[in-house]
RNA sequence: GGCGGCGUAGCCAAGCGGCUAAGGCACUGGUCUGCAAAACCAUGAUUCAGCGGUUCAAAUCCGCUCGCCGCCUCCA
């Protein structure tokens, strides 16, 4: 079954046919480093996390390219802002990503380049357009002629004429049409700068990907992705330098996801309502945060609030349960017992990997792919709560194997990856933390509460109950004893 | 103004020409319990923003209308 994926180029989901079979290379933009990432970012670098994962799930080799850009205007701002150099700032801020990504469990790419480190990539490829007149100097700047490029707007769907009519471009006297772009930009005193043909400067913003993306994977290559705000001009740019150099074609196939929005509006500095990932994993788990954020497809907007974020957590701890709910399974079946589930269940337990896989094909829908879990846990329960005190050896294993399953298919979204009893009380215990009681004295009510229920005094034994509740816990008498938990405010 | 996307049950969200319109959260009922809570089970759209059209067949394709959002400036 082959991996179907929406290409922006073309607008159409098509067959992934990687150019050399087997083999998937993928360069992805990653950030521009000069302060701590927020929800978007995480999106975006679990968006890839995601594809990749699945892509080598399949059996594919996957080499994925992310770079790191470590020096444009902004960086240059901040850093002077801060007292400090572009070097320190972007390396600072490339460490503090690391320590986001590591929370969430990102797998790191293949390769993570930096602008900085490229510097003579950049200026070959530049000179090679001067020399093909596709690019022209400037006044210390370089200029790409997008004139030059029949096919330039071919990506975000735009020609020339359309834009320049609604154009809110600055006059620059150094261009030869205003939508030329900068390729190499001639750097101001106190600037970083790096010596070039042109003079001291530093690289435009979209020289770096096709230089970088040229060096790692070739001239073509298979996959490139980014957020939908690359689209124009970032993408289309790269792809007017980068097939203006090499008369290539640049990338098979684009991807681009949607955006974090808050209250339906899409998160940005500008807007200023932006929450950083460690914002979210101060109050959440990384996993509660990747299954909200696989809950809805990758292209489409994603809205966040504190009420789905509660809801994505309800719905992980309901898979974690059934799991947990496997492993606590004794180890005592027997064999002549008669198995409690029908051919039916087993059918739909059996189906769940096929139906992941289907999901998944069609352009990584994991929105449906969480779906077939939920379904498979739903059987399973089916199957728990009937299950005898010695289930037959044919259940024990069929629910053992369902578990492992939902594991490894979970692991491609990067959810259910901790053993889930140790997940449930993790959870518990820094719930814990937040109440004014230890567990100690949870404990000794409890004692205090089952003497009283045993003989029957009622009255002291809800008083009991309700002191705790005030104070956040809650409890449940079970056929093994009394549990407790922490009540969600 | 140009380009693109979205509008499916109370909320979130799949489905993108043909099996009963997935799944989650919430609500309600049940199991459990001394009573509760938690957990589990069960239950909800004759209908997919509206109006037309194409088709044997449409939430799915086409057109128009309404509403929302994004890009066109740095942006994941």
């Amino acid at each position: 079954m082959p991996v179907k994926i929406y290409n922006t180029l073309s607008r159409k989901k098509e067959e992934l046919q990687p150019i050399e079979p087997g083999h998937v290379r993928l360069y992805v933009c990653g950030i521009t480093s000069y302060d701590y990432c927020h929800i978007g970012h995480a999106r975006s670098a679990l968006a890839f996390d995601m594809i990749v994962r699945y892509l080598r799930y399949l059996g594919n080799k996957v080499t994925y390219i992310r770079n790191f850009t470590d020096i444009d205007d902004k960086i240059i701002t901040r850093a002077n802002e801060q007292n400090t150099t572009t070097e320190e700032l972007a390396n600072r801020f490339i460490d503090e990503f690391y320590v986001d990504m590591d929370k969430l469990g990102v797998d790191r790419p293949t390769m993570e380049p930096k602008a900085t480190e490229h510097i003579q990539e950049m200026i070959d490829l530049i000179t090679e357009l001067i020399e093909k007149d596709m690019a022209y100097p400037a006044g210390g700047d370089v200029y790409y002629s997008v004139n030059s490029f029949a096919n330039y707007g071919k990506l975000s769907g735009r020609n020339l004429e359309d834009m320049q009519a609604g154009a809110r471009i600055s006059v620059n006297e150094n261009k030869t049409n205003p939508m030329d772009f900068v390729l190499w930009k001639a750097s101001k005193p106190g600037e970083p700068s790096w010596n070039s043909p042109w003079g001291p400067g530093r690289p435009g913003w979209h020289i770096e990907c096709s230089a970088m993306s040229r060096k790692y994977l070739g001239s073509t290559f298979d996959i490139h992705g980014g957020g939908q705000d690359l689209i124009f001009p970032h993408h289309e740019n790269e792809l007017a330098q980068s097939e203006g150099a090499n008369n290539k074609p640049y990338v098979k196939m684009w991807i681009h996801h949607g955006f974090v929005t808050i209250r339906d509006e899409k998160m940005s500095k500008s807007l200023g309502n932006f929450l950083t990932i460690r914002d979210i994993l101060d109050h959440y788990h990384p996993e509660v945060l990747r299954f909200f954020i696989f809950s809805t497809h990758y292209r489409n907007p994603l809205d966040f609030s504190e009420a789905a974020m509660q809801d994505s957590m309800t719905g992980l701890k309901r898979l974690y349960e059934c799991l947990a709910a496997v492993d606590a399974l004794e180890d005592n079946c027997q064999d002549k017992v008669d198995s409690i589930a029908g051919a039916k269940d087993i059918k739909k337990i059996e189906s769940l990997e096929e139906n992941f896989q289907k999901a998944m094909n069609n352009d990584f829908n994991t929105a449906q792919a969480q779906g077939s879990i939920f379904e498979t846990v739903k059987t399973m329960n089916k199957i728990l709560r009937t299950l005898p005190d010695a289930p037959s050896s044919e259940d024990h294993k069929l629910l053992q194997t369902a578990a492992a399953t939902i594991k490894k298919l979970a692991g491609i979204m990067g959810i259910l990856q901790v053993p889930a009893a140790v997940y449930l009380a993790v959870g518990k215990a820094e719930m814990l933390a937040k109440t004014d009681i230890s567990e100690a004295e949870i404990l000794a009510c409890i004692e205090e509460r089952n003497q009283a229920r045993i003989d029957k005094n009622w009255a002291k034994s809800d008083e009991i109950r309700n002191n705790l509740l005030e104070k956040g816990i809650e409890l449940n008498d079970g056929p093994k004893g009394t549990g407790w938990s922490v009540k969600r405010s």
